[in-house]
DNA sequence: GTCTATAGGAGGATAGAC
DNA sequence: GTCTATCCTCCTATAGAC
């Protein structure tokens, strides 16, 4: 009851947050998104920082649950494909919540909340076990470093490509997944 | 002399919208930067996205004199590289603004500045020529929408993992250029 | 064109009743 | 825990003197 209200205010943040972004999103956008008064709001979270944390908290979860749900018969490699491809259909959705990353309050707000540190400490953990294991068997380049593949990975959750080619109509969601994925794993280069 | 003025207000927005993007930038911070009042500055751009729109302007001027620079003896696809570079240089080197991509306000002021649309033209039309000559010798892959490939060009201007490399100490510029560089080109995989 | 001073409004957060 | 009403700070923009 309590945790099905409080779900509804992450899932509206969640979209606001990716609609509109941190700044332009507003406590009482959040608060009439959900049907309570903003003061309502605050006695949930206390504060527009932990709003975005728990939202960010929640897609740890998804994406831990995402992670779950991988073959492990699969090749690392096509792991990790099956991670990019879920991150830019989230993206494309509507469902990524971005936030600013130059904002200090908030990004205190982040490293204070404890399931979402914890949740990122697994991703990252279970994806860089798959991008070694890519790397020993030589389908991944074994000459980057890790945590740039990493971040690269984390990277197509921001991806502005995704967005321009949705605009530039012409190109649905499918065409666009083939195509970033294309350029995120072979490369601009012919092969 | 009042060019030089506005020279100088367009790098403080400049250095601004880099170092903090323009939500977080105050017109009280660019007035500080330079030096005068606030209301001095709105005699000069008569509000804050149309100081933002022309140091898009400016760097759009500044791309098109990178692309004059650019040895026309070089494989189009170098010419490509060249271009890419030259974006992550600047934005590692904290001279590259950012803007949102949903303020819908600052998006009709962008429109509205010639100086800006017509740069943004001109820079667009030359890149999609390189494009084509270096799908035509095939160094560029041939199956590779033109317009993909601008967009991913662009979209190195607004990379989160250069910055994230440049965090997670270790990486300096040059190494993170060749990085971000290999992946842009070669991709992920293994060649 | 520069300044000081201020209008005007948006938005995060809180008081206090129920 | 929900509401209404309000506080207060910050920020864009302008008025008006010099």
């Amino acid at each position: 009851m309590l945790a099905a209200r409080e779900q509804a205010i992450i899932d509206a943040v969640n979209r606001l947050l990716a609609d509109k972004g941190f700044d332009a999103m507003t406590v009482d956008e959040v608060a009439g998104a959900v049907g309570i008064a903003k003061a309502s709001l605050y006695k949930h979270f206390p504060s527009k920082e932990d709003l975005a944390a728990a939202a960010m908290a929640h897609l740890m979860q998804a994406a831990q649950t995402m992670l779950d749900g991988v073959d492990t018969a699969l090749p690392p490699l096509d792991k990790l494909r099956a991670v990019v491809e879920w991150t830019m259909r989230l993206k494309l959705s509507g469902h990524m919540p971005t936030l600013p990353s130059q904002n200090s309050t908030l990004r205190a707000a982040l490293v204070a909340h404890k399931g979402y540190m914890d949740g990122l400490m697994d991703v990252s953990e279970r994806l860089g076990a798959w991008i070694e294991a890519a790397q020993a068997d030589a389908s991944l380049n074994p000459a980057l470093p890790p945590i740039a593949v990493l971040y690269t990975v984390f990277a197509r959750a921001c991806d502005t490509v995704l967005e321009f080619l949705k605009m530039s109509d012409g190109f649905d969601d499918d065409t666009i997944i083939a195509l970033v994925m294309g350029t995120c794993f072979d490369g601009l280069r012919s092969r």
